[in-house]
Parts: structure tokens; C-alpha cells; sequence
DNA sequence: TTGAAAGCGCTAACAG
DNA sequence: CTGTTAGCGCTTTCAA
């Protein structure tokens, strides 16, 4: 019957051992807003007697008491969790800049959650509707469509939630944006290979792979076009995607003998490690030895790199960094009430020197 | 002064447009307990009038309304996400598995996150008490240390919360694992060997990189036993780490030339796509040409595989099913209340041939 | 078929 | 220094 003397009756929510601040307030005889008030970690000496504190402080060690985050969340209106929006989770990269974003919000307080972005049309709305619905206080997206972007923006702005896109070339003028330096570090690659005496430079790219391929392919010209070197159309490889099947005839269709020896690149950039891997073996396939007869230079740094035959020179894009940085901006913007300005931060890059460029021939 | 016209006094929480079931059902005229009933899609027919459903839907859809997770999750008692704890968080195979984990996460109204496991020696402590915080329903543990298992035993055990640990060896009599059919893939890639005419086959691996490695050494062993083929001691290459500068030499030492050719291997399992890597470089610098006169194996099938060179064959690992299946198990034990037995689940591995591997010379 | 009401565990004013 | 008092937005009985 109803009115028991049983005293649990709850929802159904006392999860095994789950003690709160009322259980503590009851035994050490004060009332829960005290205990809140330094379990939260307040200033001390304020408010709460210090004799008193350490009891609380004992007590709750005592009963193994954990905070409720959630109870915390609702009652303070924030939410202490950053979203992570992206399509490609399972790769290297991404993996690394959530490392880092993990990194800063952690120590913060803060923590990350992945958001789903599978399967090739994913449902943006739904993905984006979750990000509101669990009020997180900021969002890192990476290698999203513009369409994609559109509607995280429409969902974004209506809850003034800020969003920090990562490694993402596309302007936004309406959100910040971390990205790493391309240039400086196409830069470094390029005076590297030029101080090792080549002149006959290639690029090897996957347009379609990535907006970023098409901003380094331009990137490149430029480049090549300030340091007065010139560019024959066909030692720019712009296929597709990262494939070895569709990068590694083109690389051939260029590199295959039958033609006059000085026309062809003594070394090549490209936009990605897995496109310098597949340039190496496609050149050693013809007969190059690669860096003697062939100089080439990878983009990102992966651990595989090291791995590559041979080792892989490339230019490293600081992931970690990137991560660290877009969690920080989102950290002040929940804190400071800053509004999400178009900002822009570029992480340096650097060359790593390894085994895959030496002097030209 | 106090007492002012003004509605909006609340305590900060209120952010930018986010409507409340109460706006919703102020707007239709009902009370909010039929907005909870009818969003929170119960059974229709049943307690609502259809007509009444499809105003507040509507009116719902109209305010762009959001339901708030925390305040669900508190007043439910139930969290609805699963956390990921690991150090490896930065690789491929981790990345993959919390991919898969994501996926049926997500389609269960589930999402996942990560705990911060950083640096050389982590605070497992805090990062696992965070766990019991957040409330999460169940976790994913991947690449632990033994010390750190405990604590995490110790911690989700008092409060009931089920873990299943990922692609772990130490076999745990306590707690869920999910693991790939090492052996399985092992003996596929073996029976590859043996049919290609290889008798003579070596094993390199990095001990101290993980428990896994350790494991298929022993595997590999077993089963050359059961194939009847000895293995002499030198042909087992158990480095520290999976690094170049370690595992180049070991490789370097037992094919370097000086000795009757009859006692080399013609062939290596290996127990990492990294490893088989360096092998067949060093292999190739040695005067090898692979798979000619080597023949090499790799384990995980990273997509740097794709981009070795050669191509590289190996066992491949169903990193996303293995997050899927753990998952799938965290959420029957959140939902049926189901105790976390100490069974576990083999997912099979296969072997994908690609151009590492060709007969015995 | 609906509404009223009682919390969930915590934070944050405010009053002593 | 400390307790009281309101909620936060939702789920969930229980009554009507």
C-alpha cells in the first residue's frame, strides 16, 4: 500500500551508492547549500568555517561522493561539454585535434562529445538539433560541407552557441575559424627543395578530397610564381581523391619514360603524406630512386610517415594544436560572454626532414 | 529596485531562444505534462487526443523547440551517454572503434565521450571519477594498463555502471570484452604463407607496445607448432616499440647479409601494419626485393596500407564493429538492467591480399 | 483524455 | 559564517 515506512520510494534514479550533498548535509549535521558550497570550491575561508570544511570535504571522500553533473548542469544553465561535429572521426587527423581539444577542455572541467556525421548523406539537421538539445557550450567542426555549415550555422546562432571550425579553408567571416599555416609551411618545403638545387617542380593533389587540397594546389602556384620558378600544366596533378588507383596513374602518365629527361620535375609537393607515399612507389615502380632521382615532400605528418620508404620530409601540421586552440576559443567564449567573433587563428607549420628529399640531380 | 515589472529574472540560465515545453503548452493551451507526453513520443492514440498531438508538434516545430538532455537526464535519472576511456585516443584504431561505438550510440539516442587519459602518467583517478560525475551509462575502456583496469573496476563497480573493454587481451573475469579473432586472422594469413611455398617465416612485433603484441607472438608461435613448422629463435623479432629506430636494426640484424641463404626467412608476420613497414624497408635496403624474394604481412589494416609499398597484405581488424558490438552491449545492460557479465565477444578478422606477399622463391 | 503536483540534485539569492 | 528558499526543465505518478 501507499505511505510505507519505507523511505526510498524515488523514480527509480538512486543508482547504486549514488550519494548526495543532502546525505552529507545530514551527517555532518549542516545544511546542503553549505555542502555545495564547498564542494564546489569556492574561496575558502569565506562563507564556511575551515573546521567545518574539512569535515564536509572528509565526509564526502568518506561516502565516495560524486557531484551530479547533470543536477549541476540544469541548476546552473550550463552545460561544461563541447561538441565535436566532423566527417571524417575515424582518421588520423581528426583524431589528434580532438586529442587536443580533449586536452584544454579537460583541465577546464570541460568534456568532449563526438557528434555522429556517418554513412555518405548524413542528417545534418537531427546531428546539429542534438548539439542544441544537449546545450553544449561550444562546437568544433571539421570537413564539413558548405551545406552542412549552413545549417550548423542557422542551428548555432539561434542558440548563440559559438563554433570553432577547424582546418577549414572556406572564408567564413561569421565564426572563428583555427587553421594551420599552408603557406609557411609550403613555403619551407619549397625553399628546402630549392636549396637542394630543384627547379623542376611538380604537386600532386586529390581535389575533391578536400577543400584544403584546392587552396594548397593554389597555394603552391603561387608560390612557385613568387620564387620565379615555372610551372609546366601538366607537373600539376590534380586528381580526385585519395586513391592509390587514380594517383597512381597520373603519376605515371607524367613520370613514364619516353620522354626527354629534362622534362621532368626532380621533386614534387603534394597536399597529403598518403599522396607522397603514392607518388614514392609510383616513381620506384619507374625506376626512380626515390630521393636521389626524385625528391618528394609530403603534408600532415602522419605517424605512418616515419613508416614510408623511405622516411618521409613533410611539412607538419600542428593537429594537437589546432584542437587546443579551437577548445580554448570556445572556453572563453562560454566564460567571457564573448560573442563568436570571425576571428581567425593560424597554427605554424613546420618541415620535418626525413629520408624522401636530397640534392637534385 | 527589486520587485520590478520585468519577467526575466531567472538565474542566468536562460539562453537565446530556447523555448520550454511550458512555452509550448502556455501557446496550445494544454499543460505541460501532455507537451512531455506527446514529445517524448509515447504511444499515440493513447493519452492524447490526435488533433491536440499534432497542434503541439507543430507548435513545437514552429518555436524551433529543443529539448533540454540535462534537465531529461536528471529528472529521469538517466544519463544517455556512454563514455570512452583510452590513451591512445590520437590513433587510427582508436579513432575507428569510437566511430563505430558512435554510430549505434547515436541511432540509439546515445552519444559518447571522451575522457581525458593524457601525458605519461594520467591522473586515472580523476579522469575515472569524472566518469561516475557525468553519470555516463556505460563505458568503453580501450588500451589500459593493468593499474589503471583496477581503478576503473573499483570505480564503475560501485556504481553500477557496465563497462566493456575493447580489443584487450588480459582476460577479465569481471567485465564485457569485445576483442578481434587475432588467432583466426593469424592462422588465415599463415595458410596464405603455406600456400604461397613459404616454410621458413619469422614474426616481428613490439612487446612493450601493447599486450596485444605479446599475445600474437604466442599466437604465431602455437600455430606454426600446430603447422609443424619450427621456428628458430632468431626469426622471432620482439622489439620494445613500434619505432623505426628499434625495430630497423632487429630486422637489419637477422637478413643482413653474411650468412647461408637457406637460414633466412622468406617470409614475416608481423603483429602491426606499421611494423610490416619497416620491415620491408629495411628489407629492401638490405637488396630484397618484396615480395619477390620476401614476403611480408601486416596486422590492422590501417589505410596506410592502401599506400605502402608494395601494398601491403594483412589482417585486417573490424575496428568499427568492435565499437559497434560494445556498444550494442553497454546499451542491453543500461536497458535490461543487465548485470555485466564476464563474457565476450570475438569479432572475425580476415585477411586482405594485396601485393606484399608472393610465393616462396 | 488531460491536469496538478511532486520531485530529480544541485546552484544561487537572500535572510539571518 | 550558515540556513532557507526558490527554482532549473523535465518525467512520472495520481486524480480528475
Amino acid at each position: 500500500m501507499r505511505g510505507t515506512i519505507n523511505e526510498k520510494i524515488g523514480s527509480g534514479g538512486e543508482r547504486a551508492g549514488m550519494v548526495t550533498m543532502s546525505d552529507i548535509a545530514r551527517r555532518v549535521g549542516v545544511s546542503q547549500a553549505t555542502v555545495s558550497y564547498v564542494l564546489s570550491g569556492r574561496q575558502s575561508g569565506v562563507r564556511v568555517r575551515d573546521e567545518m570544511r574539512q569535515r564536509i570535504l572528509q565526509t564526502a571522500a568518506d561516502l565516495g561522493y560524486r557531484r551530479n553533473d547533470m543536477a549541476r548542469a540544469m541548476s546552473s544553465g550550463k552545460s561544461y561539454v563541447l561538441g565535436f561535429v566532423t566527417r571524417i572521426a575515424g582518421q588520423e587527423s581528426s583524431a589528434r585535434m580532438m586529442v587536443g581539444a580533449q586536452e584544454v577542455a579537460s583541465e577546464n572541467g570541460y568534456s568532449i562529445q563526438l557528434m555522429p556525421l556517418h554513412g555518405k548523406s548524413p542528417d545534418y539537421a537531427a546531428a546539429f538539433a542534438r548539439l542544441a538539445e544537449q546545450r553544449v557550450a561550444g562546437v568544433l567542426a571539421l570537413n564539413l560541407k558548405v551545406d552542412a555549415i549552413e545549417l550548423l550555422r542557422q542551428e548555432t546562432e539561434r542558440f548563440e552557441i559559438p563554433i570553432a571550425f577547424m582546418d577549414d579553408p572556406p572564408p567564413l567571416d561569421w565564426a572563428m575559424r583555427v587553421i594551420s599555416d599552408d603557406r609557411g609551411g609550403l613555403r619551407l618545403a619549397l625553399e628546402h627543395l630549392i636549396a637542394l638545387g630543384h627547379h623542376r617542380i611538380g604537386f600532386v593533389s586529390a581535389q575533391r578530397e578536400s577543400p584544403l587540397a584546392e587552396q594548397r594546389r593554389a597555394l603552391f602556384l603561387d608560390l612557385m610564381a613568387e620564387y620565379g620558378l615555372p610551372v609546366p600544366n601538366e607537373f600539376v596533378l590534380a586528381t580526385d581523391w585519395v586513391k592509390p588507383e587514380i594517383v597512381e596513374p597520373a603519376v605515371h602518365a607524367l613520370l613514364a619514360p619516353g620522354r626527354p629527361r629534362e622534362t621532368y620535375p626532380t621533386a614534387f609537393l603534394t597536399a597529403g603524406d598518403l599522396m607522397a607515399m603514392v607518388t614514392m612507389r609510383t616513381a620506384r615502380a619507374l625506376g626512380y630512386r626515390v630521393p636521389q632521382d626524385l625528391s618528394v615532400v609530403g603534408f600532415a605528418d602522419f605517424i605512418s610517415a616515419t613508416f614510408a620508404d623511405p622516411p618521409l620530409t613533410t611539412i607538419a601540421q600542428p593537429f594537437e594544436e589546432i584542437g587546443r586552440c579551437a577548445a580554448r576559443y570556445l572556453l572563453d567564449c562560454a566564460h567571457a560572454t564573448n560573442p563568436g567573433s570571425g576571428a581567425e587563428i593560424v597554427i605554424p607549420t613546420y618541415l620535418v626532414v626525413r629520408a624522401s628529399t636530397a640534392p637534385a640531380v
